[in-house]
DNA sequence: CCACCTCATAGCGTCAATGCTATGGGATGA
DNA sequence: TCATCCCATAGCATTGACGCTATGAGGTGG
């Protein structure tokens, strides 16, 4: 079990890579991502499934993505958010402090 | 005239494609991001290259999402916010009825 | 024990975004 | 007129996200 190339593997690797803070964070936002669409997936009560063919995608794809296996495309996260009834958001908020 | 590829053309090509609700919100989305980026950019008083610099990008690349050629990833996104000195703000807010 | 559902992964082909270099045109100033 | 700066595009290679199929492990119910 050293160097399986399962996903979990390969995003921390990718957060632990040197010198890349954007990469860290836009797979930190990924991995957030994922989870908050397992929420929003789970409180509807579907299955990975079901949600898939709702966004048009299979059920690897949703899989691959709330595990935060890659960093989602913006037109992958608007089918999500049609498909779980959300709108989504993208914007530079201001930088009050930021953590 | 007729078939340049330049950008332009390609997004009102993609955004005309029938069918696809999502492919066109996506590249909407990034439109809107190109001419946000742009005015920040602005506001902040640099040219292309600047920016480019700041955001480890070339001002080709610059240029190249401002005027909406393409579907940006979160990455990009992430680290033109950091040279903006900005806080990328990506979420699945309710869908308060809409437009 | 078997059938079935759910979720995690592997593997692979395709496609599009990104990175880079190089132009070309429009301003502007020496 | 020439040197410069800014921005728009082209063209090309690389890379990584996506789509799909198939499999495997864990539950659950008959």
């Amino acid at each position: 079990m050293s160097d399986r190339l399962e996903w979990k593997n390969l995003r921390e690797r990718r957060m632990a890579e040197p010198g890349a803070a954007e990469t860290y964070e836009a797979t930190r936002l990924a991995f957030e991502l994922g989870q908050e669409v397992r929420h929003l997936r789970e409180g509807h009560g579907w299955s990975q499934s079901q949600l898939a063919r709702a966004a048009g995608m299979t059920q690897s794809a949703v899989a691959r993505f709330e595990a935060g296996g890659t960093v989602p495309t913006l037109p992958v996260l608007e089918r999500l958010a049609r498909a779980l009834d959300r709108r989504l958001d993208v914007r530079f908020a201001a930088n009050a402090d930021a953590a």
